[in-house]
DNA sequence: ATCCCATTCAAACAACTGTTTTAAACTAGC
DNA sequence: GCTAGTTTAAAACAGTTGTTTGAATGGGAT
């Protein structure tokens, strides 16, 4: 009984390419770049040092690829959810917050890799392992573009730069408790995952609210 | 001439220890713990190789050392605005916030190392080189327990959990810009530091007065 | 001058890094 | 069954990592 036709009869095991995927998946976004050697990735991936050389060209290119196929999921993601906020029959500031925020904070206190490749996103920017131009473009083009633009409908009287700035600022309000939570629940007395959603929301949404009056 | 008698009439040139407390500083922060060597460190301090482990032992321990002086200055800093601000005629919401985030954002902005030892706290958050309780101990007692009491003071009617959330999503909104300060500059079109500055400081006071009135 | 102690130095240390080599195993096509 | 091409394997590669060694300095105190 060959290695593959065990594989092939389990219908779970994948090839190396994409084992090494996921176990670069999960090492990078929990060691990062630099405390993840190839000999981690292989042995995790139940390979041979060599395949990630043969298959992606070096440890690089395979970070790199494990990362432009997440930072594709997430967008998609995203993008669904303004698209079904703003569909839906009485779209708010709050509904569109709270559908933005509530995955991945989520994802992250369960430890999920949904959380976690955005902690890995931050720490790719200052590490700056791979050219962020080529990685963050879609997030410009196509995110920033169309939550700032959901922002000027439901908070009348925004201006284009303000609504962008403001979509800044609730990344910025999800992703300190990203980044953060154990300080949350530590620190904060009575903290859980859900009410730091309730309060990014509502911080969030007065500070939209409250911010168009009295803008230049 | 010797070495110590030209460093003592330069009256600038100071000893081993300190010049490689400074190399840490400059170095630890423009790449990262992993992304510097001890060689780095070395030449760059003009010193031997072993100097590291003679002075401190290894290189986490440099490590440590640098960055525990570096946090002990911003929380000075830090409770020196507080008091500053909340001992004027007319302390303000706006007043606190701007004392507290233009040093950073303008520090970053000038690549200095106010504002890059901020980055480097962040990024140590995630690699967890050293232990974070040491480092962030006084950050908790001091730094969140004063500024949530000024909240409580400046903005009436905030419950303690509350304003400790408040503090943490103007760190958020402080420190968003302070990691992407380059995406702000080149996604978002005319835009500065002091934009931002302004920005921050009025998306973060209208959030704290929307939040007041509205909470459970 | 002699001793002592702190400091600095070049050199070597073992362990680990990412990558390459070379041969073996496998899978299809004929 | 043979062969061509893809994939895997063990081993070695050259380079770097953090740390240690042991000898060589330096300046005071006795």
């Amino acid at each position: 009984m060959t290695d593959s036709s065990l594989s092939e009869r389990s219908g779970l095991e994948r090839g190396v390419r994409d084992r090494l995927l996921d176990a670069a998946e999960r090492l990078f976004c929990a060691k990062g770049f630099h405390g993840t050697s190839v000999r981690d990735l292989t042995t995790e991936a139940n390979c041979n040092v060599a395949a990630i050389n043969y298959h992606f060209g070096g440890k690089v290119e395979l970070y790199s690829e494990m990362f432009r196929r997440q930072i594709k999921l997430v967008i998609e993601e995203s993008m669904a959810v303004i698209d079904r906020v703003m569909s839906s029959p009485h779209p708010s500031i709050e509904a569109l917050i709270r559908g933005w925020v509530t995955a991945p904070l989520k994802a992250v206190e369960l430890n999920e890799p949904r959380g976690l490749v955005l902690q890995l996103m931050v720490r790719e920017v200052l590490n700056r392992q791979v050219d962020p131009e080529r990685i963050f473009a879609d997030l410009k083009e196509v995110f920033v573009a169309r939550m700032s633009e959901a922002f000027r409908e439901l908070g009348e009287g925004l201006n284009v730069r303000n609504s962008q700035l403001a979509v800044f600022s609730v990344d910025a309000l999800m992703l300190h408790p990203l980044l953060f939570m154990p300080y949350y629940r530590s620190w904060i007395e009575g903290c859980d995952s859900d009410k730091i959603i309730d309060h990014v929301v509502r911080f969030g949404a007065a500070a939209i609210r409250g911010y168009r009056g009295n803008q230049a």
